[in-house]
DNA sequence: GGCGTAAGACTTTTT
DNA sequence: GTCTTACGCC
C-alpha cells in the first residue's frame, strides 16, 4: 500500500471516498458523483490506477458523453499514468459501437463502409419509404414515427419483435412502416444513431464466438454519465461485462436529462439489479460551487421523488448570493445581461469564464444581437451545427457516395445540385431501373446507357456518371481526402455555382466549405493513416461541444443540455418561465417535469462563483409578443435563497392574460410602461394556492401607501414575485418596514 | 419539366 | 423569425 501511495495515488489528489473507488477492486461499483464532486476526476484516476498497476490500455472499454470528455481523459490519463494508451477503446457509445460494427458487420449484414445517417437523412429515408407504401405523411408525421422507431431500437426492438406485440391498426401500421425503413436502410448499407447501438448488441448477442472475443479482451468497462444510458446501452454493458464483471460506472441520477432520448434513470437506480454485488460510493463534497449556489440548486431538486439519497456540502463558504431577476421581455433581459456583463468584464472577469444557457436554441438570437450591438464577443455551442448547413451536407453527400455506392439518401440529396436538368422525372426512372436490377441508384446509373434514362435527362446523367467515374477512380488511387474534396467541388461545378452568385450568403457557404476543406487537412496531418470513411464517421458522430474551445475571451452561449459537464465562474440562467422551464409540452407527465427540474439543477450546479437566474414578463414566440409568468420551480424555492431584483420598472404588475398584440391584429406590438395600467390597489387577502398570475396586488416603485398600524409612507423597493411578493415602506416616521404583501392590508389612498 | 416566389408550419433538448 | 413546401410561371 505504501508502494502505491508514493506511486501513482500520490500524484492523484483524492479524498478518501473518491480514493476508496479508485482501489476498489472486487467487482461491479457505482459511484454516485453529486455535480462538481470531482466525478471525471475519480474516472480518470480509476483508468490511471489500473494502468499503472498493469492493466494493458488495450483491456479497457470506457464510454464517456461526448468525444470531448473522451480526448481530455485520455490526455489526462496519460499524463497521470505516464504511458501510452493508444491501444484504449475510449468514446461515445455511439462511436464505440461504429468502431466495433466497423470491424464485426460481416456477420449481420453489413460491409464494413456503412454510411451512418443523421436526423435529416433518416427523415429523407423515411419519407421515401412513406411514398412507396402509399401512407400520407400528413397523417402520421415524420418526426413523430421516427420518434417511435428509436423508441423500438432504443429498447433492442427489432420490427419482428415489435410486430408480435402491435396490438390495433395505428401500431400495426407503426410496425409496418419500422420493418421497411430498416430494410430500406440495410439495402442502401446505411445505419442512423440508434442501429450503432442496437446492431452492436444484436451483433453481440448472436454471434457467440464475437462477444467472447470482446468479453475477453475488455478486462475492464468504465462508464460517464451512467445516469443517461438508455437500455440498448445497458444491454451492451452488460454484454461486455459479462464475464470479467469489473464495470464502474460513475453518474448522477439527479442529472439524467436525456429521457426523451430513451434514456433510462431507472439504470442507475436499479444498477445493483443489473449488476450483482455491486458496490455503492457516493461523492457528496462539492469542490465546485459556493455555499448559496449549492444551497439554491438542492433547494430546486428536493422537488422530485424517488432519488437517491444525497446531500452535497462545502467547505467553501456561502459566497455571493444567487440573483433572481425579472425583466420585461426578451429583449429587455438579452440587453441588460449584456450591459452587466460589459460591466463586469471591464473589471477582472474573463468572458471565458461566464456561461449564458438556455432551454431552447431559439433563445439565443436576442442574446446574440444584444452582445453584438454591446461588442461583447461570444461563442454560440451548438445550434444548427456547422455540419448540418446545407452546402456542408452537399459535400459530405458526394464523400459517403464514394466511400458507400449504396447510399440512395446521399445520391437524392445531390444528383441535382448544382443543376444538371435532372428532376424528379428523372429520378423516377433511374429509381424504376434500380428497383429492376436490386441496384442503388448510383450504381444504376454507373451501369446504364443514358440513352435508356429519358432524351431530356441523358446529357446530365451522362455527365453525373462521367464525374462519379472520374472520382471513383481518383479515390481507388488513394488521392487524398482533402483532394478528392476539391475536385468534388471543381468538377461538379459546385464552387462556379456559389462564385457566381455574388451574394453574402453565397460568401459565407464558400467560406464554410473553406472550413471543410481545412479540416479535412488538418485531420489528415492528425491521421496520416485515416481513410475517408474514418472522416466521415467522425464528422457524423461529432457533437456540439466536440467541436466547442474554450476561449478566454468569448461569453459562451449554450442549451442547458450542452452545458452538462461544464463549468464556469459565473452562469446567467435565463428564461426561467412556465412553458420554458418546465417546456410546455411537458406539462402533462410528471416524469417529464421532474426531467425539467432537472435541467435547472444541471443548468445551477454549472456555476462555480455566481449565478444569475432571470424570467420575463413577456416573449416573442412565432414573432407575436405572449405573456410569460415565472417557472413554478423558481415559484417553489424559498425566497431566502436568493436576492430577487426587479428591473421591469412596473412591479408587481402582471403581462394582461389576452395580450395587445391580439388585438391590435396580427402586427407585434411592443410594450412600453404606457401601455401597461397600473390597476388599483385591491383589499383582498390571498391564500397561498391562489394562482398570483391572476390574483395579484400591483405595486410600482414610489407608490404612496397607508397601513392600518403604521401610517402613511412609500414603496421603496420591492422583491419576489407572487404570493411571496415583499415591499420595502419607508414611513413618514421615519421607520423603514419589509412587509409582506399579501398581508400588508394598505388602505386605499 | 425545372426554377422562383409566397404562404405554411413550426422548435424542446442531441448522439 | 426561420425553414419548408406548394404552386404557378417560364
Amino acid at each position: 500500500m505504501i508502494d502505491t501511495e508514493s506511486g501513482i495515488l500520490g500524484r492523484l489528489v483524492l479524498n478518501s471516498v473518491q480514493r476508496d473507488a479508485v482501489v476498489y477492486d472486487s467487482g461491479p461499483q457505482l459511484v454516485f458523483a453529486g455535480a462538481g464532486t470531482g466525478k471525471t476526476r475519480v474516472l480518470t484516476a480509476k483508468i490511471a490506477w489500473l494502468i499503472d498497476r498493469g492493466i494493458p490500455p488495450l483491456h479497457l472499454f470506457a464510454a464517456t458523453f461526448t468525444n470531448k470528455a473522451a480526448r481530455e481523459m485520455r490526455i489526462r490519463v496519460e499524463r497521470f499514468a505516464c504511458r501510452p494508451t493508444g491501444g484504449m477503446w475510449i468514446g461515445t457509445f455511439h462511436s464505440l459501437c461504429a468502431r466495433l460494427l466497423r470491424s464485426e458487420c460481416r456477420h449481420i449484414g453489413y460491409g464494413s463502409a456503412f454510411s451512418i445517417f443523421d436526423t435529416a437523412d433518416r427523415t429523407a429515408l423515411l419519407r421515401g419509404v412513406l411514398q412507396r407504401l402509399g401512407i400520407d405523411d400528413r397523417t402520421a408525421s415524420p418526426r413523430q414515427i421516427l420518434a417511435q422507431i428509436s423508441r423500438f431500437k432504443n429498447q433492442c426492438v427489432s420490427a419482428d419483435e415489435a410486430r408480435g406485440s402491435a396490438v390495433g391498426f395505428c401500431e400495426q401500421e407503426l410496425v409496418r412502416i419500422y420493418t421497411v425503413y430498416q430494410q430500406t436502410l440495410c439495402e442502401q448499407q446505411a445505419m442512423d444513431f440508434d442501429d450503432l447501438l442496437m446492431n452492436a448488441v444484436v451483433l453481440l448477442r448472436e454471434h457467440h464466438e464475437v462477444l467472447e472475443q470482446y468479453r475477453q479482451r475488455f478486462e475492464y468497462v468504465l462508464v460517464d454519465e451512467y445516469q443517461d444510458t438508455n437500455t440498448a446501452q445497458r444491454y451492451l454493458l452488460q454484454l461486455l461485462a459479462g464475464r470479467h464483471n469489473r464495470i464502474f460506472a460513475v453518474g448522477d441520477d439527479d442529472q439524467s436529462i436525456y429521457g426523451w432520448r430513451g434514456a433510462r434513470i431507472e439504470n442507475i437506480l436499479m444498477f445493483e439489479q443489473h449488476f450483482p454485488a455491486t458496490e455503492i460510493f457516493t461523492l457528496e463534497q462539492n469542490y465546485r460551487s459556493t455555499g448559496a449556489i449549492l444551497d439554491f440548486a438542492n433547494a430546486a431538486i428536493v422537488g422530485n421523488a424517488g432519488r437517491a439519497e444525497k446531500k452535497l456540502w462545502t467547505t467553501m463558504g456561502k459566497g455571493r448570493r444567487v440573483a433572481v431577476t425579472r425583466y420585461r421581455d426578451d429583449r429587455h433581459e438579452a440587453q441588460a445581461i449584456g450591459e452587466r456583463i460589459k460591466k463586469a468584464c471591464n473589471g477582472k472577469v474573463r468572458r471565458g469564464d461566464i456561461a449564458l444557457l438556455f432551454r431552447t436554441n431559439a433563445q439565443s438570437r436576442v442574446f446574440e444581437e444584444a452582445f453584438r450591438k454591446e461588442q461583447i464577443p461570444y461563442v454560440l455551442v451548438g445550434g444548427i451545427g456547422f455540419y448540418e448547413r446545407a452546402e456542408i451536407k452537399d459535400c459530405l453527400a458526394y464523400l459517403r457516395l464514394l466511400v458507400n455506392p449504396r447510399d440512395n439518401v446521399s445520391f437524392e440529396r445531390v444528383y441535382n445540385v448544382p443543376a444538371r436538368g435532372l428532376g424528379g422525372k428523372a429520378l423516377e426512372t433511374l429509381s424504376q431501373k434500380a428497383t429492376e436490377k436490386g441496384a442503388s441508384l448510383l450504381e444504376t446509373l454507373c451501369a446504364s446507357d443514358p440513352q435508356e434514362l429519358g432524351s431530356r435527362s441523358k446529357k446530365g446523367f451522362s455527365e453525373l456518371r462521367e464525374f462519379f467515374e472520374l472520382l471513383r477512380d481518383e479515390a481507388g488511387e488513394g488521392t487524398s481526402p482533402h483532394e478528392l474534396l476539391k475536385e468534388v467541388l471543381q468538377l461538379s461545378g459546385y464552387m462556379d455555382l456559389l462564385a457566381d452568385q455574388h451574394t453574402e450568403e453565397a460568401a459565407g457557404r464558400i467560406e464554410n466549405i473553406n472550413e471543410l476543406l481545412n479540416a479535412l487537412a488538418i485531420w489528415a496531418r492528425e491521421n496520416p493513416d485515416g481513410s475517408l470513411a474514418a472522416f466521415l464517421e467522425e464528422v457524423s458522430l461529432a457533437s456540439d461541444v466536440d467541436t466547442w474551445e474554450q476561449r478566454e475571451d468569448a461569453v459562451n452561449l449554450m442549451t442547458l443540455h450542452c452545458a452538462k459537464g461544464l463549468e464556469f465562474g459565473r452562469v446567467f440562467l435565463v428564461g426561467l418561465e412556465e412553458g420554458l422551464l418546465p417546456s410546455r409540452q411537458n406539462f402533462d407527465d410528471e416524469m417529464k417535469i421532474e426531467e425539467e427540474r432537472r435541467l435547472l439543477y444541471v443548468g445551477a450546479t454549472r456555476a462555480k462563483e455566481q449565478l444569475f437566474c432571470s424570467y420575463v414578463d413577456r416573449r416573442y414566440r412565432f414573432g407575436e409578443l405572449l405573456p410569460q409568468s415565472p417557472s413554478r420551480f423558481l415559484q417553489a424555492i424559498d425566497p431566502s435563497m436568493y436576492d430577487a431584483d426587479d428591473q421591469t420598472g412596473n412591479f408587481g404588475a402582471v403581462p394582461p392574460r389576452e395580450p395587445a398584440a391580439r388585438v391590435a391584429g396580427r402586427e407585434a406590438v411592443r410594450f412600453t410602461r404606457a401601455d401597461i395600467p397600473v390597476r388599483k390597489i385591491r383589499q383582498k387577502q390571498f391564500s397561498a394556492d391562489d394562482d398570483f398570475s391572476q390574483d395579484v396586488v400591483e405595486y410600482r416603485m414610489g407608490q404612496q401607501v397607508r397601513h392600518r398600524n403604521y401610517g402613511r409612507g412609500r414603496i421603496i423597493s420591492i422583491s419576489g414575485f407572487g404570493s411571496d411578493m415583499k415591499v420595502m415602506v419607508l414611513f413618514n416616521d421615519g421607520t423603514r418596514r419589509k412587509l409582506m404583501a399579501k398581508f400588508a392590508n394598505f388602505e386605499q389612498e
